[in-house]
DNA sequence: AGTAGCAGAGGCCGAGATAG
DNA sequence: CTATCTCGGCCTCTGCTACT
């Protein structure tokens, strides 16, 4: 439980100040909450965002010990609000990826097999809006491979890659590229075959040399390392300082660089109404809304 | 609309494999 | 052997979403 360690951190806090955490006391919890804000003795100073859900696991930590904290009191209101006024600014944004970025990032690699199976990465997140884990979850046919999170299957038009969300399945189509060179599902038959994979995690670790495709499924955080490597690689942004360059991509910029350039509006939506199937071609066969052109690839 | 809870993202560090 | 590289484990922070 993520609260307990709320709880570990505010009663270190009660030691330091020598004052006791229980009974519950709007004006302490205020203070506490101040200084998580104002970032004491060298600590990093927490966001708004962060404070309101440590505030949470404590009001919970007070409940399950028979306890009531009012998080409404005008004590705490009050700092809290304090706290967001104070920290008022637009939400950080990562910085989305053009296509023709994506296109020099993807130069950068080299022609072996690893550069094969990123290559791949970056093209496929890229046309398909996908997040990190989403693509290191993709299993080749629909399989139960452990840590699977959806599947991908290959047809003359393009991919379907289906994800098995938390708020249930959702498909989406990736179309074809102009170019081979731009053309994620081009990528992705080049890296499966190569590799040899027929089934199972789609995205493997390849070994040290880069010749051979071992089993174990990649972990989520080789994307983020992929985007920043190659981002810099490519001198994206190359005015700005190198540490402003890493900070500015991160695994999230596949998925925001897809929303800026066919202007959704940053999720799928699992409500929109199916076109009638009555006679419409197969499923397979449509693919009618080519995400990758108009990503630009 | 506000809250609680979940899960995604990044930092740090170390394990394991391979190159020299 | 040491150096280097790729990648995963574990942690914290925080954005997103379902729930009330």
């Amino acid at each position: 439980m993520a609260y307990g360690r709320d709880w570990a951190h505010f009663t270190r806090w009660c030691r330091l100040k020598g004052v006791d955490p229980l009974p519950p006391s709007a004006e302490l919890i205020a203070l506490y909450l101040s200084d998580l804000a104002a970032a004491p003795d060298g600590a990093r100073a927490l966001s708004a965002a962060t404070i309101d859900r440590r505030l949470s696991g404590l009001v919970w930590n007070y409940t399950q010990r028979g306890l009531f904290l009012d998080r409404k009191s005008r004590e705490i209101i009050a700092v809290l609000t304090e706290i967001r006024q104070r920290q008022a600014r637009p939400p950080a944004r990562k910085e989305a990826i053009r296509a023709d970025e994506i296109l020099a990032m993807t130069a950068t690699l080299p022609h072996d097999l690893r550069g094969l199976r990123d290559r791949a990465i970056l093209l496929l997140g890229y046309a398909g809006g996908l997040r990190r884990s989403e693509i290191v979850g993709l299993d080749l046919r629909s399989g139960d491979a452990p840590g699977s999170g959806g599947h991908v299957e290959i047809f003359q038009g393009g991919a379907l890659v289906t994800l098995n969300g938390r708020t249930g399945r959702h498909e989406i189509e990736v179309g074809r590229g102009s170019t081979k060179r731009s053309c994620p599902v081009h990528a992705l038959e080049q890296w499966l075959d190569f590799a040899r994979i027929e089934s199972g995690p789609v995205f493997t670790r390849v070994s040290r040399d880069g010749k051979r495709a071992l089993d174990t499924r990649l972990n989520d955080r080789h994307i983020a390392r992929l985007i920043k490597r190659t981002a810099l690689d490519a001198g994206l942004r190359a005015e700005l300082p190198e540490k402003d360059r890493l900070a500015l991509f991160s695994g999230h910029s596949l998925r925001a660089g897809l929303i800026n350039s066919i202007g959704l509006d940053g999720r799928h939506d699992p409500k929109s109404p199916e076109p009638s199937t009555a006679d419409a071609p197969p499923r397979r066969e449509r693919f009618r809304m080519n995400l990758t052109r108009a990503a630009g690839l």
